[in-house]
DNA sequence: CTTATAGATTGACAATATTCGATTTATCCG
DNA sequence: CGGATAAATCGAATATTGTCAATCTATAAG
């Protein structure tokens, strides 16, 4: 065994709502905090540059985000644990290094809840 | 003199990032506050179930919002502009009353940022 | 086994955000 | 004018969040 998912609980899977978009009815409270949460995750300039840059590039290294985001070791691990638990990034380790993916569906998802 | 515009201002017009999308290409500083701020505004369950009745509604008051998400007068205050700052929603005074309406380009900008 | 390295976790702190009561401003009506 | 109503602003309490130093865990290499 070479490789191991990671983070891939919390919030991060099944749909974001229950149907339909923000913009065709009245949200439930649930569907709310539920979106609320992913855009939360979206909220923040260090995650959204973290995002793209896992974003460009197929699969990015924990140890490769340090450089171009200039923060701390801890606090990438922050930005990328909350990413993963929103679901929006997908994490495997192997060896020493974990290596992330951007989820596509997920963000797919977060487009139609907006309206798309 | 019957209408007038109201909190139009702050970051709610232009477009919300310089070019392409999240998904296409490392986020720089700048373009990265941009679009958190817009995500920031979205980010809450109270604002995201005000957005989505004001959607479904083409106009509507903010004394007709203190019902249905049970929040105090000046909260709702607090959430309208908010949104209206990021240039989700965009109110009018007319007499005592503010309507409000979505700007659906604005989300349909937001979409795009995220890949649409 | 020992050392080195990647990443997660913990704890603390500053900065922000949400909420509401009280007050103020603006507008309408009699 | 004076009373009533819709909304904005102010001030304060509380909760949440972003950040990093220090520490811990896991894996690789010698």
């Amino acid at each position: 065994m070479a490789k191991r998912a990671v983070a891939a609980a919390g919030r991060g899977s099944g749909p974001i709502l229950c149907c339909g978009a923000v913009t065709e009815a009245p949200l439930g409270e649930a569907d709310a905090e539920s979106l609320a949460g992913v855009l939360g995750a979206l909220a923040d300039p260090v995650r959204l540059r973290l995002l793209s840059i896992v974003a460009s590039n197929e699969e990015v290294c924990s140890c490769d985000l340090e450089g171009p985001l200039r923060k701390s070791q801890p606090t990438i691990s922050h930005h990328t644990k909350v990413l993963a638990e929103a679901g929006l990034i997908a994490g495997e380790k192997r060896g020493r290094w974990v290596w992330w993916r951007v989820v596509p569906s997920r963000l797919e998802a977060v487009r139609q809840a907006l309206g798309g």
